[in-house]
RNA sequence: GCCCCUCUAGCUCAAUGGUAGAGCAGUGGACUUUUAAUCCAUUGGUUGUGGGUUCGAGCCCCACGGGGGGCACCA
């Protein structure tokens, strides 16, 4: 997101509800001297709070607001409010009003005060609702005496709801002329700079509720965000998948390599995992017969946090009995194709400066060739481990002595290919020591029929045919225990449930995993994960004020 | 873990080592067609925290904390 971009008025704001935090409970703390909270006490001398300004002042000036409010029979909180139009609706009304119509189109709306323009025996209030604003037009003359001047105390962030009639200013403005106010929700702490918005990333994100109020290219970001992961959901359920959820606490760790975060439960005295993917149980379902299932879950990894990692994250696991590794890619292309035109509109995209036709087809390319073109010559997981760590070292890649040569190939691809492949594409044949849940390549027994989406030198995607060969995957997991015991603690364990569920007979199958989050990022345009999660992991505020 | 950048009023930003300022918001006033309304007046600060150097520190040095970015580690 570019901070300069980020205005009120050329991309209307939000309104999100988010008043329910603002209760406040009587007596009134400056006054009462029972509550010792030092955001209340008087921070300017020689006057009391509400005399001076600064924060602490300016709440202390809306309390007595609310409290005078109160005193004057006017609940500033009430229940309800009861709309006939969204701001939207109105502005479809008055589209093609000439400037300077009144109507007799009776309108309740409801929305956020965004600004106020005072001129007199005139207000002109402009009120966000979801995200559109409209023109409040209030006239002296129509409300009467007491109510404008009720109107012209309200705030910046409170919440309103106006009867009118739709009209057009002298210029044009689609407006409603008020007959009657009704404050919703009082706000006690003053809305960020009306025209510059947030801009400190790290108030943005704490304050995601003062980021979406004031700054619009925040709300597009996660109105996308809904919009890509309707049409995932959408995209599967035409086809047949049904969606389900599987458990987030895991006594067994499995389905991807990774750090997890350890848990405990009290009754059953046992520490649980938070899951680091959902492979493992979704494929039990197809051995039960679900056939098509999918899940958009939360995942947990205990590792570092960048710009694309954040340690909670959403994928989107898919398993379709009956087909590949080639049938998921086919998938793959038309669940990111339809986000992208579902989310944006369009089909053509920017990835780094390129356009992307997403309709395009997305190339091919076998790991063991994209790593044997980058060291100029040919690798391959049948090669001897010492031959390839021989060329890793002339290429100055680091290998771990634990690992083999499939994991060094993978390592070459990492380390001198990944980057640079910008553009959308399949990464194919995996070696199978990196792959402990794959089918093997029907052509190379060293090679699995597996696939990474690559975009911006990222992965975005992981597919493979899975592999439903009780026996070999039991051998799998041995190996990748082994592994572990050798010292590779990033390796998995034996799951002997998985494997009995494979006894009973797994139907060939294709899965499929999508990191949401990123491609969200890559739709939506933004360079950081923070600003695809609304409330992304941060350390605590010493002292929120 | 290492390196770089950053932190000043509620928000957005200024301030050669020499009295901490502006705009918005707020407060008081004017204004019946405004559009970040405008105009007049005005309030508001433990410069992230703690040390140090200096006659004098927002500025220089050190440590710590939050955040951002990069590297490493990890995958």
């Amino acid at each position: 997101m570019v901070p300069g971009t980020i205005c009120y008025r050329r991309r209307p704001a939000p309104a999100q509800r988010d008043a329910n935090g603002l209760r406040h409970s009587a007596p009134h703390p400056v006054r009462s001297g029972g509550v010792s909270e030092p955001e209340y006490t008087n921070s300017t001398p020689g006057g009391d709070a509400i005399s001076g300004s600064g924060l602490v002042a300016e709440k202390a000036r809306r309390i007595a607001r609310v409290d005078q409010l109160r005193a004057d029979g006017v609940e500033p909180y009430p229940y309800r409010f009861d709309r006939t139009h969204s701001a939207a609706e109105v502005r479809a009304a008055g589209a093609d009003l000439e400037p300077g119509t009144e109507t007799d189109v009776a309108v309740a709306v409801a929305g956020r005060v965004m600004l106020k323009r005072d001129s007199g025996k005139l207000v002109f209030l402009t009120i966000a609702d979801r995200g559109v604003d409209v023109q409040l037009f209030v006239s002296k003359a129509v409300v009467g005496d007491d109510a404008f001047a009720g109107i012209k105390a309200l705030d910046r962030g409170d919440w309103v709801g106006v009867h009118g009639t739709v009209m057009t200013t002298r210029v044009g403005e689609i407006s409603i002329k008020v007959e009657r106010l009704e404050l919703l929700s009082k706000s006690i702490r003053p809305l960020p700079d009306k025209w510059h918005g947030l801009t400190d990333p790290d108030t943005r994100f704490r304050q995601r509720y003062a980021d979406l109020v004031v700054n619009a290219d925040a709300r597009r970001v996660f109105e996308i965000r809904h919009a890509i992961i309707a049409s995932i959901r959408s995209t599967l359920v035409a086809r047949g998948f049904i969606e389900v959820e599987t458990p987030v606490l895991h006594a067994e760790l499995g389905g991807a390599t990774a750090r997890p975060f350890i848990t405990h439960h009290n009754t059953l005295d046992m520490p649980l995992y938070l899951r680091i993917a959902t492979e493992l149980h979704l494929k039990r379902l197809i051995v039960g017969g679900m056939d098509r299932v999918f899940e958009i879950g939360r995942t947990f990894r205990n590792e570092g946090m960048d710009t694309t990692h954040n340690p909670e994250f959403t994928m989107m696991e898919s398993y379709e009995a009956f087909t590949d590794v080639h049938g998921v890619m086919e998938l793959t292309e038309a669940l990111i194709t339809n986000a992208a035109r579902d989310s944006l509109g369009t089909t053509l995209i920017d990835v780094a400066g390129e356009q992307v036709e997403l309709t395009d087809p997305w190339p091919r390319v076998r790991m063991v060739d994209l790593a044997s073109e980058a060291v100029g010559e040919t690798v391959h997981p049948s090669q001897p481990v010492d031959h390839l760590r021989a060329i890793a070292d002339r290429h100055g890649v680091h290998c771990d002595k634990a690992w083999g040569s499939g994991k060094i190939i993978e390592e070459l691809f990492a380390e001198l290919c990944e980057k640079s492949v910008v553009r959308p594409t399949f990464v194919t044949g995996h070696p199978v020591e990196i792959s402990p849940l794959a089918r093997l390549d029907p052509d190379d027994p060293h090679l699995t029929d597996r696939f990474e989406l690559f975009i911006l030198g990222k992965e975005f995607a992981n597919g493979y045919s899975e592999l439903n060969d009780p026996v070999d995957q039991l051998q799998r997991f041995e190996a990748e225990q082994a592994a572990r015991d050798a010292g590779d603690n990033e390796r998995g364990t034996i799951d002997l449930d998985y494997v009995r569920a494979l006894e009973y007979g797994m139907p060939p199958t294709g899965g499929l995993g999508v990191g949401i989050d990123r491609l969200v990022m890559l739709l939506a345009g933004v360079d950081s994960i923070k600003d695809v999660i609304l409330f992304p992991t941060l350390r605590p505020e010493a002292n929120p004020q």
